[in-house]
DNA sequence: TAATTAGGCGCAACCGTTTGCGCAAATAAA
DNA sequence: TTTATTTGCGCAAACGGTTGCGCCTAATTA
């Protein structure tokens, strides 16, 4: 009981039509009856045919593929964010009929993207993260490959999807203005990353030109809690964290200086994430939905691919979590 | 300068051969001259010319991917569980020129693993993570797919690749019990999970017949809670947990009913992973490496789709990381 | 030296689609 | 009714590889 083999040839004898006649029928393209056309898609949805794909991009020099491509050496956030992604990335392929082949990439090592375009795998990549001087961007660019980033890049004339940090920034700070803080402090991690210098600006939009204090580069326990006892003995009522790891750390050592929140001072997160579930008072923090990311960058390189025109820069939308970290 | 478009066509043409000759070159089967072949190489490599997959897959009959199957719902553990898995996989994979293509699926939606294979886009399939009556086992079976698990299943006939689980916590649990461990015991999560059975039948197979209790299906904080208060009222010496998260909850409780580690109680682990990084006494674990898994997993599958016989059941070795937290 | 075998290569069919072109029948315009 | 146009469909050539078969030359054997 296997159709395993049914080509569109077993289709067109079946029928007693040609297979151009099929292919036109499945494809809707070029000159068909509507009768006939009814009668091969019935035909086909009752004995569930479904044509080759490799014969299929054989003749027309597409794989029906789209290149994912993240970093095989990430910490957990990252993961969860990728996973999250990688649905919407999934779901917007399978509307286009599209199929994701992953691949992993380090810093300097980019050959697992190589082998899926040199071996003509993919019709277009997703870069699930960039970083500045990035080589698989280079790449990209110099073989014009398509391809879309997901998050952000200072290269020019690339194609990336991002949430709007700066403005989910700016918008949390200046609530966080209104509620009357008067000394904030920023806290945030590498400034390799383009994203963390969007936090800055949006942050520092968002608190006009009330006084505040910055440390950049917190990317480990040590500097975090360096900047968080700097920040005490500035007076600050209040820390914006970059991210979710950093809040973690900087919780971690409000609790170790046995200071409470937000009685003494306010704490907001600028990326909320799973490891900010289980703290006491709820954490404050900018929300945004990975998977519509993902969606959105597949989206636009479906686009790239069938050489439509479009926005070289598209930001998504986010929420502000106001919890009881910031009351 | 792009050789974007190179066909073996061109190739013969430049070197005065005909495709069939390039082609025999390059698979090296058939009846060929040393030289000739290597002249083709050369050329092949200096212009790094690449046959075109879906041609040779259409001729073959192969698609050269491997469909990896995850769950599109899971917690930060496997998440890195699975990036992990997915390096080692797309190394073997790579090694026999095949491309990993992903797709997740549900409980019981598997969707996304019917596209994958109805448009014929993979010859084989590695599942990351099974349950039992599994559908998408019994889909892969019933369509006869190839296919092997990494992790165990109960379903019969099916190739499985899997960290030796029983073995590993019997070994530790004896040296516990060696250690003079007298009232054990083991606190694990959900039953329906094979995995966590082969963890509680190894730890019963190391205490012999010294006194244990077991808690099972302690699935969140509340149940890990009262499976430990239940402990310590029972006087237990040694608490063994069946994976990270459920040590990390148990750590958590500890701390609340002001326990010292090891000083009143020893803790284990069963699966060693980040999330136990950084306790103070370190946490007694069992380590495995997951892209041994990956990569013996799809060696495994690489096999099956050539035909070659393979063992159904295939185990990997493990680290017995003995820490503060037992000492 | 003649007969056989083996080695090296090319021809052409095939894998399962898409698509330009041409032809006949049906329809519309003259 | 005749002519022009449209419509529906089939033929056959791609797409870029692999592979069975056959031919020619060189090496081996009798």
């Amino acid at each position: 009981m296997d159709n395993e083999k049914t080509t569109i040839d077993d289709v067109a004898k079946a029928l007693g039509l040609s297979k151009s006649t099929v292919s036109r029928s499945i494809s809707g393209k070029g000159r068909i009856s509507a009768d006939t056309r009814q009668k091969v898609l019935d035909y086909i949805e009752e004995r569930n045919y479904r044509p080759n794909p490799l014969a299929k991009g054989l003749s027309e020099s597409k794989t029906y593929n789209v290149g994912w491509v993240i970093p095989g050496d990430d910490h957990l956030t990252s993961l969860y964010f990728y996973q999250r992604c990688l649905q919407g990335v999934i779901g917007a392929a399978a509307k286009a009929d599209y199929d994701v082949l992953i691949t992993t990439i380090g810093k300097d090592d980019i050959s697992g993207l190589k082998r899926i375009t040199e071996n003509h795998k993919v019709d277009g990549v997703i870069l699930g993260r960039t970083l500045r001087k990035d080589k698989a961007i280079r790449y990209l660019k110099e073989k014009g490959i398509p391809f879309v980033v997901v998050g952000s890049t200072e290269e020019k004339g690339v194609i990336q999807v991002d949430n709007d940090h700066v403005a989910a920034c700016r918008e949390l700070t200046s609530i966080l203005r209104m509620k009357g803080v008067k000394r904030a402090v920023f806290i945030g991690g590498d400034t390799g990353q383009v994203v963390t210098n969007s936090r800055l600006q949006g942050f520092q939009e968002g608190m006009e030109d009330a006084r505040t204090q910055i440390y950049l580069d917190c990317v480990n326990k040590d500097r975090v809690d360096r900047a968080v006892e700097a920040a005490i003995a500035y007076g600050t009522d209040c820390i914006a964290c970059e991210d979710d790891r950093i809040c973690q750390m900087v919780m971690e050592k409000l609790k170790e200086m046995e200071l409470e929140v937000p009685a003494d001072l306010k704490v907001a997160s600028f990326y909320d994430s799973k490891l900010l579930g289980n703290y006491k008072p709820q954490i404050t923090a900018l929300k945004y939905d990975p998977t519509e990311l993902g969606k959105k960058a597949c989206e636009t390189l479906m686009a790239v691919i069938n050489g439509e025109k479009v926005e070289n820069r598209q930001l998504l939308s986010y929420e502000v979590l106001l919890k009881g970290s910031t009351q």
